[in-house]
DNA sequence: TTTTAATCAGACAAAAATATCTGATTTTTT
DNA sequence: AAAAAATCAGATATTTTTGTCTGATTAAAA
Protein backbone atom coordinates (compact mmCIF):
# COMPACT_ATOMS: atom_id res chain seq x y z
CA UNK A 1 0.00 0.00 0.00
CA UNK A 2 1.12 3.72 -0.76
CA UNK A 3 -0.17 6.00 1.84
CA UNK A 4 -2.64 8.16 -0.67
CA UNK A 5 -1.10 7.99 -3.90
CA UNK A 6 0.24 5.71 -6.36
CA UNK A 7 4.04 5.20 -6.84
CA UNK A 8 3.80 6.66 -10.31
CA UNK A 9 2.43 10.11 -8.26
CA UNK A 10 4.69 9.68 -5.60
CA UNK A 11 7.74 9.48 -8.10
CA UNK A 12 6.19 12.47 -10.23
CA UNK A 13 5.76 14.58 -7.50
CA UNK A 14 9.59 13.57 -6.14
CA UNK A 15 10.72 14.32 -9.92
CA UNK A 16 8.71 17.83 -9.89
CA UNK A 17 9.95 18.85 -6.19
CA UNK A 18 13.51 17.87 -7.93
CA UNK A 19 13.34 19.82 -10.65
CA UNK A 20 12.18 23.08 -9.34
CA UNK A 21 14.98 22.48 -6.64
CA UNK A 22 17.61 23.11 -9.96
CA UNK A 23 18.90 26.39 -11.65
CA UNK A 24 16.08 28.05 -13.51
CA UNK A 25 16.12 26.77 -16.77
CA UNK A 26 18.77 23.65 -16.27
CA UNK A 27 17.62 20.91 -18.28
CA UNK A 28 17.85 17.75 -17.04
CA UNK A 29 17.88 13.88 -18.64
CA UNK A 30 15.71 11.20 -17.53
CA UNK A 31 18.43 8.61 -15.83
CA UNK A 32 19.76 11.79 -14.03
CA UNK A 33 16.75 11.71 -11.96
CA UNK A 34 16.38 8.14 -12.00
CA UNK A 35 19.84 8.43 -10.22
CA UNK A 36 19.35 11.10 -7.80
CA UNK A 37 15.89 9.97 -6.83
CA UNK A 38 16.23 5.79 -7.20
CA UNK A 39 13.30 5.83 -9.52
CA UNK A 40 13.39 3.15 -12.28
CA UNK A 41 15.27 4.50 -15.02
CA UNK A 42 12.53 3.26 -17.60
CA UNK A 43 9.49 4.11 -15.36
CA UNK A 44 10.80 7.45 -14.83
CA UNK A 45 11.05 8.00 -18.32
CA UNK A 46 7.61 7.24 -18.88
CA UNK A 47 6.49 9.75 -15.91
CA UNK A 48 8.08 12.57 -17.10
CA UNK A 49 6.55 11.86 -20.67
CA UNK A 50 3.14 12.09 -19.22
CA UNK A 51 3.81 14.81 -16.87
CA UNK A 52 5.18 16.42 -20.14
CA UNK A 53 1.56 15.55 -22.04
CA UNK A 54 0.24 17.43 -19.66
CA UNK A 55 1.79 20.40 -19.90
CA UNK A 56 3.68 20.62 -16.26
CA UNK A 57 7.11 20.11 -17.63
CA UNK A 58 8.33 20.32 -21.18
CA UNK A 59 10.96 18.07 -23.00
CA UNK A 60 14.05 18.83 -25.63
CA UNK A 61 14.97 16.49 -27.45
CA UNK A 62 18.15 14.93 -28.90
CA UNK A 63 21.82 15.41 -27.47
CA UNK A 64 21.60 17.61 -24.69
CA UNK A 65 18.01 16.90 -24.54
CA UNK A 66 15.97 16.11 -21.32
CA UNK A 67 13.30 17.81 -19.25
CA UNK A 68 12.60 21.07 -17.25
CA UNK A 69 9.48 22.80 -16.00
CA UNK A 70 7.23 24.34 -18.49
CA UNK A 71 5.75 26.59 -15.61
CA UNK A 72 7.23 28.78 -13.08
CA UNK A 73 7.72 27.11 -9.78
CA UNK A 74 5.77 30.00 -8.52
CA UNK A 75 2.78 29.23 -10.06
CA UNK A 76 2.52 25.39 -9.44
CA UNK A 77 1.34 23.50 -6.54
CA UNK A 78 1.60 19.77 -5.14
CA UNK A 79 -2.23 19.27 -5.47
CA UNK A 80 -1.21 20.16 -9.66
CA UNK A 81 0.79 17.27 -9.68
CA UNK A 82 -1.33 14.89 -8.09
CA UNK A 83 -4.33 15.97 -10.29
CA UNK A 84 -2.15 15.47 -13.14
CA UNK A 85 -1.11 12.04 -12.29
CA UNK A 86 -3.57 10.27 -10.38
CA UNK A 87 -6.85 12.60 -10.63
CA UNK A 88 -8.79 14.36 -7.55
CA UNK A 89 -11.41 11.32 -7.27
CA UNK A 90 -10.03 10.45 -4.57
CA UNK A 91 -10.75 13.46 -2.64
CA UNK A 92 -14.21 12.69 -3.51
CA UNK A 93 -14.67 8.79 -2.33
CA UNK A 94 -15.90 7.28 0.79
CA UNK A 95 -12.94 6.55 2.98
CA UNK A 96 -14.95 3.37 3.95
CA UNK A 97 -15.35 2.71 0.74
CA UNK A 98 -18.94 2.98 0.80
CA UNK A 99 -21.29 4.00 -2.80
CA UNK A 100 -23.13 7.20 -2.40
CA UNK A 101 -21.35 8.53 0.38
CA UNK A 102 -22.29 11.70 0.79
CA UNK A 103 -23.78 14.49 3.70
CA UNK A 104 -27.58 12.78 2.77
CA UNK A 105 -26.20 9.26 2.92
CA UNK A 106 -23.66 9.70 5.38
CA UNK A 107 -21.17 6.77 6.06
CA UNK A 108 -20.20 6.28 9.61
CA UNK A 109 -17.64 8.41 9.84
CA UNK A 110 -18.31 10.51 6.92
CA UNK A 111 -18.23 14.17 8.60
CA UNK A 112 -15.01 13.41 10.62
CA UNK A 113 -12.92 12.46 7.23
CA UNK A 114 -14.50 15.01 4.78
CA UNK A 115 -13.09 17.41 7.49
CA UNK A 116 -9.79 15.80 7.15
CA UNK A 117 -9.69 15.41 3.65
CA UNK A 118 -10.25 19.16 3.44
CA UNK A 119 -7.30 19.47 5.32
CA UNK A 120 -5.43 17.36 3.38
CA UNK A 121 -6.53 18.89 0.19
CA UNK A 122 -5.83 22.31 1.56
CA UNK A 123 -2.11 21.23 2.55
CA UNK A 124 -1.36 20.24 -1.28
CA UNK A 125 -2.71 23.48 -2.40
CA UNK A 126 -1.52 25.71 0.08
CA UNK A 127 1.55 26.94 -1.24
CA UNK A 128 3.86 26.69 -4.29
CA UNK A 129 6.26 24.52 -4.85
CA UNK A 130 9.12 27.33 -5.04
CA UNK A 131 8.33 27.24 -1.36
CA UNK A 132 9.88 23.49 -1.11
CA UNK A 133 13.44 24.22 -2.96
CA UNK A 134 15.32 23.98 0.33
CA UNK A 135 13.68 21.44 2.19
CA UNK A 136 13.62 19.17 -1.33
CA UNK A 137 17.83 20.39 -1.61
CA UNK A 138 18.30 19.33 1.82
CA UNK A 139 16.12 15.67 1.37
CA UNK A 140 17.73 14.87 -2.03
CA UNK A 141 21.01 15.41 -0.35
CA UNK A 142 20.85 12.15 2.16
CA UNK A 143 19.06 9.97 -0.40
CA UNK B 1 -6.69 3.95 -6.37
CA UNK B 2 -8.38 3.57 -3.30
CA UNK B 3 -8.80 6.82 -0.87
CA UNK B 4 -6.10 5.16 2.12
CA UNK B 5 -7.18 1.47 2.57
CA UNK B 6 -7.02 -1.53 0.16
CA UNK B 7 -10.28 -2.32 -0.85
CA UNK B 8 -9.71 -5.29 1.31
CA UNK B 9 -9.72 -3.27 4.55
CA UNK B 10 -12.51 -1.49 2.82
CA UNK B 11 -14.60 -4.43 2.77
CA UNK B 12 -13.83 -5.88 5.77
CA UNK B 13 -14.21 -2.78 7.69
CA UNK B 14 -17.84 -2.73 6.31
CA UNK B 15 -18.58 -6.29 7.04
CA UNK B 16 -17.58 -5.32 10.57
CA UNK B 17 -19.90 -2.17 11.28
CA UNK B 18 -22.19 -4.30 9.68
CA UNK B 19 -21.80 -7.12 12.19
CA UNK B 20 -21.51 -4.92 14.83
CA UNK B 21 -25.02 -3.32 13.70
CA UNK B 22 -26.49 -6.38 14.20
CA UNK B 23 -28.44 -8.03 17.34
CA UNK B 24 -25.68 -9.29 19.49
CA UNK B 25 -24.43 -12.82 18.99
CA UNK B 26 -26.52 -12.99 15.66
CA UNK B 27 -24.40 -15.06 13.39
CA UNK B 28 -24.67 -14.22 9.26
CA UNK B 29 -23.15 -15.96 6.94
CA UNK B 30 -20.63 -14.70 4.17
CA UNK B 31 -23.74 -14.14 1.85
CA UNK B 32 -25.63 -12.28 3.92
CA UNK B 33 -22.84 -9.94 4.22
CA UNK B 34 -22.16 -10.19 0.36
CA UNK B 35 -25.55 -9.18 -0.51
CA UNK B 36 -26.11 -6.43 1.63
CA UNK B 37 -22.61 -4.76 1.07
CA UNK B 38 -22.19 -5.23 -2.47
CA UNK B 39 -19.11 -7.21 -1.80
CA UNK B 40 -18.81 -10.25 -4.40
CA UNK B 41 -19.21 -13.31 -2.39
CA UNK B 42 -16.21 -15.44 -2.97
CA UNK B 43 -13.99 -12.49 -1.79
CA UNK B 44 -16.21 -11.89 1.16
CA UNK B 45 -15.08 -15.14 1.94
CA UNK B 46 -12.29 -14.69 1.67
CA UNK B 47 -11.62 -11.92 4.09
CA UNK B 48 -13.69 -13.25 6.58
CA UNK B 49 -11.46 -15.98 6.87
CA UNK B 50 -8.86 -14.00 7.24
CA UNK B 51 -10.25 -11.76 9.87
CA UNK B 52 -11.45 -14.70 11.68
CA UNK B 53 -7.47 -16.10 11.43
CA UNK B 54 -6.85 -12.57 13.10
CA UNK B 55 -9.28 -12.96 16.46
CA UNK B 56 -11.51 -10.03 15.22
CA UNK B 57 -14.63 -12.59 14.52
CA UNK B 58 -15.41 -15.97 14.87
CA UNK B 59 -16.89 -18.83 12.43
CA UNK B 60 -19.26 -21.46 13.35
CA UNK B 61 -19.01 -24.13 10.40
CA UNK B 62 -21.96 -26.51 9.13
CA UNK B 63 -25.48 -25.64 8.28
CA UNK B 64 -26.85 -22.48 10.13
CA UNK B 65 -23.02 -21.65 10.20
CA UNK B 66 -21.81 -18.21 9.39
CA UNK B 67 -19.87 -15.16 11.30
CA UNK B 68 -19.90 -13.19 14.08
CA UNK B 69 -17.93 -10.55 16.18
CA UNK B 70 -15.57 -12.50 18.83
CA UNK B 71 -15.43 -9.01 20.92
CA UNK B 72 -17.87 -7.12 21.63
CA UNK B 73 -18.38 -3.60 19.37
CA UNK B 74 -17.47 -1.71 22.69
CA UNK B 75 -14.08 -3.23 22.76
CA UNK B 76 -13.34 -2.91 18.98
CA UNK B 77 -12.30 0.29 16.82
CA UNK B 78 -11.71 1.09 13.46
CA UNK B 79 -8.32 0.80 13.44
CA UNK B 80 -7.77 -2.64 15.04
CA UNK B 81 -9.41 -3.63 11.47
CA UNK B 82 -7.39 -1.69 9.66
CA UNK B 83 -4.17 -2.69 11.70
CA UNK B 84 -5.55 -6.53 11.21
CA UNK B 85 -5.74 -6.31 7.37
CA UNK B 86 -3.76 -3.57 6.11
CA UNK B 87 -1.10 -3.30 8.55
CA UNK B 88 -0.16 0.48 10.05
CA UNK B 89 2.73 1.06 7.94
CA UNK B 90 1.16 3.52 6.11
CA UNK B 91 0.89 5.81 9.36
CA UNK B 92 4.30 5.47 9.43
CA UNK B 93 5.27 6.03 5.48
CA UNK B 94 6.20 9.24 3.75
CA UNK B 95 3.29 10.79 1.79
CA UNK B 96 5.32 11.89 -1.07
CA UNK B 97 7.42 8.38 -1.09
CA UNK B 98 10.87 9.27 0.12
CA UNK B 99 12.86 7.03 1.67
CA UNK B 100 13.87 7.39 5.16
CA UNK B 101 11.51 10.38 6.12
CA UNK B 102 11.80 11.70 9.62
CA UNK B 103 12.06 14.45 11.78
CA UNK B 104 15.84 14.37 11.27
CA UNK B 105 15.55 13.91 7.28
CA UNK B 106 12.11 15.19 6.58
CA UNK B 107 10.29 15.67 3.63
CA UNK B 108 9.36 19.25 1.93
CA UNK B 109 5.62 18.40 3.33
CA UNK B 110 6.92 16.38 6.77
CA UNK B 111 5.23 18.10 9.34
CA UNK B 112 1.93 19.09 7.93
CA UNK B 113 1.48 15.96 6.75
CA UNK B 114 2.97 14.31 10.52
CA UNK B 115 -0.22 16.06 11.77
CA UNK B 116 -3.13 15.36 9.28
CA UNK B 117 -1.73 11.74 10.00
CA UNK B 118 -1.83 11.80 13.52
CA UNK B 119 -5.73 13.25 13.05
CA UNK B 120 -6.49 10.74 10.77
CA UNK B 121 -5.09 7.95 13.36
CA UNK B 122 -7.24 9.81 16.11
CA UNK B 123 -9.85 9.45 14.03
CA UNK B 124 -9.87 5.92 13.78
CA UNK B 125 -9.05 4.71 16.99
CA UNK B 126 -11.39 7.48 19.16
CA UNK B 127 -14.13 5.78 18.79
CA UNK B 128 -15.26 1.96 19.68
CA UNK B 129 -17.83 0.53 16.67
CA UNK B 130 -20.86 -0.10 19.19
CA UNK B 131 -20.93 3.84 18.65
CA UNK B 132 -21.29 3.22 14.85
CA UNK B 133 -24.29 1.70 14.98
CA UNK B 134 -26.94 3.76 13.94
CA UNK B 135 -25.30 5.28 11.55
CA UNK B 136 -24.12 2.15 9.78
CA UNK B 137 -27.61 1.42 9.69
CA UNK B 138 -29.00 4.29 8.54
CA UNK B 139 -25.84 3.36 5.54
CA UNK B 140 -26.55 0.03 4.84
CA UNK B 141 -30.49 0.72 4.35
CA UNK B 142 -29.81 2.78 1.36
CA UNK B 143 -27.10 0.41 -0.29
C1' DT C 1 -28.77 -41.58 7.55
C1' DT C 2 -29.03 -38.58 3.84
C1' DT C 3 -29.45 -34.02 2.29
C1' DT C 4 -28.48 -29.33 2.74
C1' DA C 5 -25.98 -25.26 3.69
C1' DA C 6 -22.40 -23.40 5.67
C1' DT C 7 -16.92 -22.64 6.52
C1' DC C 8 -12.34 -23.46 4.93
C1' DA C 9 -8.03 -24.25 2.20
C1' DG C 10 -5.73 -23.93 -1.76
C1' DA C 11 -5.40 -23.38 -6.50
C1' DC C 12 -6.57 -20.52 -10.23
C1' DA C 13 -7.86 -16.28 -13.08
C1' DA C 14 -8.32 -11.54 -14.23
C1' DA C 15 -7.26 -6.85 -13.74
C1' DA C 16 -4.46 -3.13 -12.35
C1' DA C 17 -0.16 -1.22 -11.09
C1' DT C 18 4.59 -1.24 -11.65
C1' DA C 19 8.57 -1.92 -14.40
C1' DT C 20 11.32 -3.12 -18.65
C1' DC C 21 12.54 -3.61 -23.47
C1' DT C 22 12.98 -2.37 -28.36
C1' DG C 23 13.49 0.42 -31.90
C1' DA C 24 12.46 4.87 -34.17
C1' DT C 25 13.35 9.69 -34.15
C1' DT C 26 15.64 13.90 -32.90
C1' DT C 27 19.51 16.93 -32.27
C1' DT C 28 24.15 18.04 -30.88
C1' DT C 29 28.88 16.96 -31.17
C1' DT C 30 32.75 15.09 -33.44
C1' DA D 1 28.51 12.76 -42.61
C1' DA D 2 28.74 9.79 -38.77
C1' DA D 3 28.44 8.97 -33.90
C1' DA D 4 26.44 9.83 -29.54
C1' DA D 5 22.86 10.77 -26.36
C1' DA D 6 18.63 12.04 -25.55
C1' DT D 7 13.12 11.73 -26.03
C1' DC D 8 9.24 9.06 -27.49
C1' DA D 9 5.83 5.35 -28.67
C1' DG D 10 4.36 1.02 -28.23
C1' DA D 11 4.84 -3.62 -26.90
C1' DT D 12 5.98 -6.70 -23.34
C1' DA D 13 6.91 -8.50 -18.69
C1' DT D 14 6.38 -8.79 -13.77
C1' DT D 15 4.14 -8.10 -9.46
C1' DT D 16 0.36 -7.04 -6.63
C1' DT D 17 -4.34 -6.73 -5.88
C1' DT D 18 -8.72 -8.27 -6.63
C1' DG D 19 -11.78 -11.80 -7.61
C1' DT D 20 -13.32 -16.85 -8.71
C1' DC D 21 -13.49 -21.83 -8.62
C1' DT D 22 -13.22 -26.52 -6.71
C1' DG D 23 -13.56 -29.73 -3.50
C1' DA D 24 -13.10 -31.14 1.38
C1' DT D 25 -15.07 -30.76 5.83
C1' DT D 26 -18.50 -29.66 9.24
C1' DA D 27 -22.97 -29.69 11.48
C1' DA D 28 -27.93 -29.03 11.48
C1' DA D 29 -32.24 -30.41 9.49
C1' DA D 30 -35.13 -33.50 7.04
Amino acid sequence: MTVLFSKKCEYGLQAILFMAALEEDRICSAEEISNKLNIPKEFTSKILQSLTASGLIESKKGKTGGFRLAIHPSKIKLIDIVEAIDGLESFNSCVLGFSNCSPKNPCPVHKEWGELRNKAYEMLSSETIDKFKEKTLNKISVL
